[in-house]
RNA sequence: GGCCCCGUAGCUCAGCGGAUAGAGCAGCAGACUUCGAAUCUGCGUGCGGAGGUUCGACUCCUCCCGGGGCCA
């Protein structure tokens, strides 16, 4: 992208050795954009900071687009910009349409993301749906930012708790109660009036549910799949007897303690598995593995690492990304989520509530290193005060106007000086680009959200204030309607919400 | 006992080294014969506490207090 905003930068950062950053002022006397090279570079050059931003000024000031600059104390340069700056911006962004904002990294990356994961053995509950939010939306923020993303889904369906959970199918096809520490959801009793085999029957359920909440699976991979590459992954690692058991030497690599993989009676470990699984990863030739879990798991990044680099790897290779539980609350009563009792409020029951703009607007809304809570009392509720629709309703309205723009023109140099509420809207519309690359380089899409507010309500003050049809600025208010438009309906897609045409 | 996350407005949360810390919700008062009022306009003694680094700290470091979680 070469916008006249980062040309802009570029001349700046000629101009010092330390990385500028250019900014929105909040003070409207501060300029349209402001920056701080002065400031990063005078110690390194041994010169007076507002003494540089003197000299800066000067060579701003001939910039292309670039209408007034000054040096402010301790070393801030403020610019303005020319109106044809502002139309530039708006016509780059017609120009490329949906691709606006977008990145080509100079090496994209295969990138897998390893989201959800949750074990077959009941359906997706709320606990699972911030992991599906969260992961998917990193999922398009990275494919927007130009890599090769992938989507799997990981299935446990060997061991303990699978057993457990086949147990009380059996029971509830028989008419009687599970065993004690069975599974009690009453889900269990249609699912054993099925037949067949409970696990795929469940696992159907829960892409059902996954595709209902737009999350697109690429591959699930069975851990009975992997299984049998077990015995080749352990022969590749460096491993030591001990009390008669296999044990990997994964503090070596940063691990608080080394892990078992073979126990004393011969049976393999959950970690045994996790590095089967990893090496059938690895052998699939992505260059990051991103692995999607809860803050109840943040104990396996470092033995996952470790595990990588047993199997002489790059550690960096795997990354991963820990967000905070969900907190259920009704009337101010926490709510218990464990799948085995049964008393949770599953995914599905959330999206009839709520829908799955809501659902999905709301889990991703919030950091993900920061613990949410959902009143599920409230949900209802809340569906009349989500900004979600605020957001949508930009986008709508905007359509409408379109729609009553029929044939006409739409895009054009403005015919004089633009209003205040059009320079905002312009401006933060430029801010786009950044803001999507920082989203997926923090792998934060709450940023997005945090965006398409502030942009729905530019644009809403904008229209409030002005007129778009027969106006003498009408085709470059079009245009700059359409690119709004663009814009809000790329951050909806970054996370997996629908842009409508009407409401 | 060790490790991870979090303490910002009444509530839910943004802000991740820059200038006077923001938004939504809740509350109050206004604006529709005009492209969609699901909108707009106005109203706020708040960064848990103490040190430190810096020209500059909500932001980085240390300690303390207080929540949540994982492991032992």
């Amino acid at each position: 992208m070469k916008s006249a905003l980062e040309r802009l930068e570029l001349g700046l950062s000629a101009a010092a050795e330390a990385p500028v950053t250019l900014e929105r002022p909040r003070d409207a006397s501060h300029g349209d954009y402001a920056t701080n090279v002065a400031l990063r570079a005078a110690p390194a050059r041994g010169r007076k900071p507002m003494d540089l931003a003197e000299e800066l000024v000067e060579a701003a000031g001939r910039l292309d687009g670039v209408l007034r600059a000054e040096a402010a104390p301790p070393g801030f340069v403020n610019l303005e910009l020319e109106t044809a700056w502002y139309a530039g911006a708006v016509e780059e962004i017609l120009r490329e349409g949906a691709a606006y904002g977008g990145g080509e990294p100079e090496t994209p990356q295969r990138i897998q993301v390893e989201l959800v994961s949750a074990n077959p053995t009941g359906p997706l509950t709320v606990a699972s749906a911030r992991n599906a939010a969260y992961g998917d939306s990193v999922a398009r923020l990275l494919a927007f930012a130009g890599h090769e993303v992938e989507r799997e889904y990981y299935v446990n369906d060997l061991g303990e708790q699978i057993d457990r959970f086949h147990a009380s199918v059996v029971a509830r096809a028989r008419g009687e109660e599970p065993p004690e520490d069975g599974y009690q959801g009453v889900y269990l009793i249609e699912l054993a009036a099925r037949g067949g085999d409970p696990v795929e029957a469940m696992l159907g359920e829960i892409r059902g549910t996954l595709e209902r909440f737009r999350v697109d699976i690429d591959t699930f991979t069975r851990q009975s799949e992997v299984e049998p590459e077990l015995a080749d992954a352990l022969a590749e690692l460096p491993l030591y007897e001990d009390e008669g058991a296999s044990w990997v030497p994964t503090t070596r690599w940063g691990d608080d303690k080394d892990r078992v993989v073979i126990r004393s009676d011969g049976r393999p470990t959950y970690f045994a598995a996790d590095v089967a699984y990893l090496r059938h990863k690895l052998a699939r030739g992505f260059d990051r593995l991103l692995y999607v879990l809860g803050a109840d798991h943040h104990g396996y990044v470092a033995r996952l690492q470790a595990a990588a680099a047993a199997l002489g790897r790059d550690p960096e290779t795997v990354e991963v990304l820990i967000y905070q539980l969900v907190h259920l609350t009704e009337g101010g009563e926490a709510r218990k989520v464990s799948k085995r009792r049964g008393d949770v409020v599953f995914l599905d029951e959330l999206l009839e509530e709520i829908g799955v703009d809501a659902a999905r607007w709301y889990l991703v809304s919030r950091g993900h290193e920061q613990a949410m809570e959902i009143d599920v009392g409230l949900a209802r509720e809340r569906t009349e005060k989500n900004p979600v629709y605020y957001v949508q309703y930009a986008h709508a309205r905007i359509a409408g106007i379109l729609r009553n723009a029929g044939e006409r023109r739409v895009g054009g140099a403005p015919p004089g000086d633009l209003a205040p509420e059009e320079r905002e809207l312009v401006k933060r519309l430029a801010d786009f680009p950044l803001a999507a690359a920082e989203a997926a380089h923090r792998r934060g899409p709450h940023a997005i959200p945090t965006y398409a507010i502030r942009l729905a309500d530019d644009f809403h003050r904008f229209y409030h204030h002005h007129r778009v049809l027969e106006n003498e600025a009408e085709t470059f208010r079009l245009g700059l309607c359409r690119a709004t438009q663009t814009v809000i309906a790329r951050c909806l897609d970054l996370i997996g919400v629908e842009a409508p045409e009407r409401m």
